[in-house]
RNA sequence: CGGGGUGUAGCGCAGUCCGGUAGCGCGCUUGCUUUGGGAGCAAGAUGUCGGGGGUUCGAAUCCCUCCACCCCGACCA
């Protein structure tokens, strides 16, 4: 430790104890100190005082800056942006980081995880083994060492831990394992978005463990279920395990974890009743569960000059949308190639591409037919189709297998036709899930019905199965003395996407609104005029003192600013609560607690100010 | 990468069309007054006008070029 000044000068203070602390927060020694040199002038202590600490906040956002936690966290100072997408963690947004990341790290090591730290270079010799060398685009930034060796920063880790599985790992004996690590991350989006929620430097826990069976990878990913639960629980958030696509990396299960906020990037269906939650894209719809009315009216066929759209069809003959059905033409892959195949979605319903590009003999990715193609088929253009007098492949979609007397475009330019029905007016198409679940759906559970909402990935889990084990030879021997391929798991979590989740779900006018586990002060004790009024110093000083030993995280705002300017700072930054410590109040005894979301503040008789901050902060969330 | 837009003081912006010695608000510095919701008065400091090139007696302004950043589309923690 660095000698300084200001603690030689303070002897007396620290007799009777190995190191040297201060015994007041606004004492001489450290008014001293502020001056004389950067050293903390209590670093063994929790002691945080605002005009030690670096408290940076802008009144006005910088104009780049797009969603609200993005424009908060800049406000407020927690972070600075250094390039696109890339960011400084000033020491206010550092020590929330680090909260979750302790979180985190407590919950994956009672999980029995253990921690690692790998390199975030690692050579491209692992990425061309896995074959992602070639298979990752432009995401993957590369590059080369002065030898001209090729390296990559990575975006992620699984080579890296396969090669030291597949080193270290040789038997069953020593399965299952699971290694972890917080580390940065680097890919190179094509388009950085919305802070740090969609950052090129990122911080993420990515954990992945070895199996000798699939038996075993999958108790793991319960395991991880739970932990994961655990984890977003304890910091505060208003999550949702979400089933997800396995996508490209293949295997049986895969869940994403997402932070419910309005802004969210992902839409969400789940059931309030049940525990069913899915991404829209992969939640599958059903129809209305009732038999098709039969038909009522006489098909009739209505000129809709200039109608193109269903909302204009819907506005022009004043009907319901959901009397309509829309008429979507795609190519089929089957031969000849490009053969049109017409999909039917009610009209207030969207097709599902997904799901429309699985269906064997429909091109896969989803591609419209061309207009020429179109004319050919149909006679005539987009706007005005429909099954009656075409001749090729007709899907519908359940729901529409359900619609009777609906109206739909007659392959006449201009014209409609109402009243028409299935079976009678057109032969019965096949019926397929073809579109998005829409709020009020039956939920694929049987459990109630199904509402939409927006998420942000914070977390995802997958059973990545054999894919690198194969890959990169990483094997062990069973109790057979067989050799054989390792199960692998992977499970990922968005550290520094969290806090800016965190805050898009959390926040007012006034600014952000932490979540108690991960503000970076539980409490903020503000003096008013500390700066001209002795009682004021004292009873905050010691105030502070008693909420430091009682264990609270707790930092004082020494700086004698105006209150105003105080308060204003506070609530940007978003620490939950405030204890406002003045005259006006302690000539009657009394110090005043708000909490972040209250509206008014309570006065608390200063003797029992700890014991009520302490209940204060047990009972928060 | 394709299409659209913006670069002027630490932050937010005006000035650019129509060329003529660069401005406003916030912030910052100093002094005095103020001190329960982003203080008042006074005095100050701060700009390669994104970079380079060109046109011109003269360029933030017109032309060319490069760069950065942002918005709309596919990926993902």
């Amino acid at each position: 430790m660095r000698p300084s000044a200001h603690r030689l000068g303070n002897t007396a203070e620290r007799s009777g104890r190995d190191r040297p602390v201060c015994s007041t927060p606004s004492c001489d020694c450290c008014q001293t100190a502020r001056i004389a040199t950067l050293t903390p002038c209590c670093p063994d202590t929790q002691r945080m005082l605002a005009s030690r600490f670096f408290i940076s906040t802008l009144k006005e956002a910088p104009s780049d800056a797009e969603v609200t936690s993005q424009k908060l966290m800049l406000r407020a100072g927690l972070i600075r942006k250094v390039a696109a997408g890339i960011y400084t963690w000033m020491p206010m947004g550092l020590r929330s980081l680090r909260k979750v990341e302790t979180i985190v790290r407590e919950e994956m090591n009672r999980a029995g995880a253990i921690e690692v730290l790998m390199p975030a270079v690692q050579p491209a010799e692992l990425w061309q083994e896995s074959q992602r060398w070639e298979a990752y685009g432009p995401e993957l930034l590369r590059l080369k060492d002065r030898h001209d060796r090729d390296f990559v920063v990575g975006p992620t880790h699984e080579e890296v831990i396969t090669d030291v599985a597949r080193r270290e790992l040789k038997s069953y004996r020593q399965l299952p394992r699971h290694f972890y690590q917080v580390q940065t991350k680097f890919r190179d989006e094509i388009r950085p978005r919305f802070g740090v929620m969609r950052g090129r430097e990122f911080t993420m826990k990515d954990g992945y463990s070895f199996h000798a069976d699939y038996a075993d990878l999958e108790r793991e990913y319960r395991n991880m279920y739970d932990t994961y639960t655990r984890i977003f629980t304890r910091l505060g958030l208003d999550f949702r395990a979400v089933a997800a696509d396995t996508g490209s990396i293949g295997g049986t299960g895969s869940h994403e974890f997402h932070v419910i906020a309005e802004t969210g990037e992902d839409d969400i269906a789940y059931c309030p009743d049940s525990d069913f939650a899915a991404n829209v894209e992969l939640a599958e719809a059903f129809g209305p569960g009732v038999a098709r009315p039969s038909p009522s009216r006489s098909l009739e066929k209505v000129h809709t000059p200039g109608v193109k759209t269903i909302a204009d069809l819907a506005d022009y003959l004043k009907i319901p949308v959901e009397t309509t059905v829309k008429a979507i033409v795609v190519k089929g892959d089957e031969t000849p190639a490009g053969e049109p195949v017409l999909l039917m979605v009610r009209g207030d319903h969207e097709l599902n591409a997904i799901k429309a590009q699985k269906i064997e003999g429909i091109l896969s990715p989803l591609t419209f037919a061309s207009p020429e193609d179109i004319l050919v088929a149909f006679g005539a253009n987009p706007g005005s189709l429909g099954p009656i007098g075409f001749k090729g492949r007709v899907i519908m979609d359940r729901t529409v297998a359900a619609m009777a007397d609906f109206v739909i475009g007659a392959n006449d330019d201009d014209w409609h036709y109402v009243g028409a029905n299935i079976g009678r007016d057109f032969e019965e198409p096949e019926v397929a899930d073809l579109r998005n679940v829409v709020a009020g759906d039956p939920s694929p559970d049987g459990k109630g019905s199904l509402e939409i909402c927006r998420g942000i990935e914070v977390g995802h889990i997958f059973q990545l199965r054999t894919k690198y084990s194969e890959a990169m030879c990483c094997r062990f021997l069973d109790e057979n003395g067989r050799e054989q391929h390792m199960e692998m798991g992977c499970y990922g979590i968005g550290v520094t996407r969290i806090l800016g989740a965190a805050i898009e779900q959390n926040n007012d006018a006034r600014g952000i609104i932490w979540p108690q586990a991960i503000a970076p002060f539980e409490l903020v004790l503000c003096p008013v005029g500390l700066g001209k009024s002795d009682a004021v110093r004292e009873h905050a000083t010691r105030l502070y003192e008693s909420l430091l030993e009682a264990g609270i995280d707790v930092i004082l705002d020494d700086r004698n600013e105006r209150p105003g300017v105080m308060f204003a700072d506070w609530e940007l930054i978003g620490v939950p609560h405030r204890v406002v410590i003045g005259d006006r109040g302690l000539k009657d005894g009394l110090i005043e607690y708000q909490g972040r979301r209250d509206v008014e503040a309570l006065q608390i008789p200063l003797a029992q100010a700890v014991d009520f901050i302490r209940g204060k902060l047990t009972t928060a969330s």
